[in-house]
DNA sequence: AAGAGTGGCAACCGCGCAAAT
DNA sequence: GATTTGCGCGGTTGCCACTCT
């Protein structure tokens, strides 16, 4: 076993700890935008900073790098992470990669002082085991046992095909829909198919990428910013939701806050299915994950919570 | 005004995993 | 195959600012 990196014990205890000062920020934000990133212990070392590798790499993540959206979280972005963590638990480096612009100290934090006292005096049950993820119903705001309702959705006839995620009843905000719609969208998840045009007023960029074709420019990432609208989400069975990875193939940004998605790979890592995402192969992504899409389902025999006990159905969600 | 209590947040710690050697 | 290296994650700690008494 490797001995885990001892910050200031080594060096003859010349390593720095605790608040970082602004011209350590400098240098460390410096040293990256001119050499990216590289091996964090070299980047501590070349940058002449008297921190460890792994000091360095937290401070980059959680507050130097120039991705980040601070300030106070939403009250979507709250349910949001409440949704996710009644399915993930805490993990929250998963919840994070939904929710662009924050990390996943932030979001643990923010549960562990404010949301979590919150639920506690609303007396909301969620849970927060891993091993047993369970459905966050937000119309009762109580765990939701009913495996024909979807968690939450309400399962129409229209949408009683291989592929389809249930259309939301009017019953629900559109906050609430809105918030629904991204947390379905994480990657594995069944997404909207042929003939389900949405129009959400309040759209959110979940960080999986809801990807359209403009014509001949390519594949697009929709980000009005957060919580911006989102129209007529792609053409008819245009959407998909890639491989997080691919998130970070994004390497521009336009003026209209479109992100053009450069050599998008979906992969499919449960059945080998790497994908390359283009005419050839979109009809892939279209049926489905795994076997799940490929037998005609319909919406009642599509049980969440069934789902969520084969992890082979889900490849971005371990619960193991 | 001052001390105690509390909350929020940044950072550290220890572990597990995967890749490299 | 064993060991080393580096990274990433979740849990925890400690500091600081604010509020309360």
């Amino acid at each position: 076993m490797r001995k885990p990196e001892q910050c200031g014990k080594n060096n003859n205890n010349k390593l720095r700890k605790g608040l970082w000062s602004p011209e350590e920020d400098e240098k460390l934000m410096n040293y990256i935008i001119n050499n990216g990133q590289g091996c964090w212990s070299d980047v501590a070392r070349n940058a002449s900073l008297q921190r460890c590798g792994k000091s360095c790499r937290l401070r980059w993540i959680n507050y130097l790098r120039p991705d980040l959206r601070r300030g106070a979280f939403s009250p979507q972005e709250e349910e949001l992470i409440i949704h996710l963590h009644s399915l993930l638990g805490n993990r929250w480096s998963q919840i994070a990669a939904r929710l662009p612009g924050r990390t996943d100290n932030e979001i643990k934090n923010f549960w562990n002082s404010t949301i979590k006292k919150r639920l506690k005096n609303t007396n909301i049950s969620t849970t927060t085991t891993s091993d047993s993820p369970k459905v966050y119903n937000p119309q009762s705001h109580e765990l939701n046992k009913d495996h024909n309702n979807m968690g939450g959705f309400i399962s129409t006839q229209h949408n009683q095909h291989a592929g389809f995620m249930p259309i939301f009843t009017s019953s629900l905000s559109s906050t609430m829909q809105t918030t629904m719609i991204n947390t379905m969208n994480i990657e594995g998840l069944p997404v909207l198919d042929h003939g389900l045009n949405m129009q959400v007023d309040g759209g959110y960029f979940n960080g999986t990428g809801q990807c359209f074709e403009d014509n001949n420019k390519g594949f697009y990432l929709e980000n009005d910013g957060i919580f911006g609208s989102v129209n007529n989400i792609g053409i008819e069975g245009d959407m998909f939701v890639p491989h997080l990875e691919s998130v970070n193939t994004i390497n521009s940004i336009d003026h209209n806050n479109h992100h053009r998605v450069e050599n998008i790979t979906c992969k499919r890592e449960t059945n080998n299915n790497s994908t390359n995402f283009d005419d050839n192969k979109r009809s892939e992504n279209r049926v489905g994950v795994g076997n799940l899409f490929q037998e005609e389902l319909t919406i009642g025999e599509w049980d969440l919570e069934e789902l969520m006990k084969d992890v082979s159905y889900f490849p971005f969600l371990d619960f193991s």
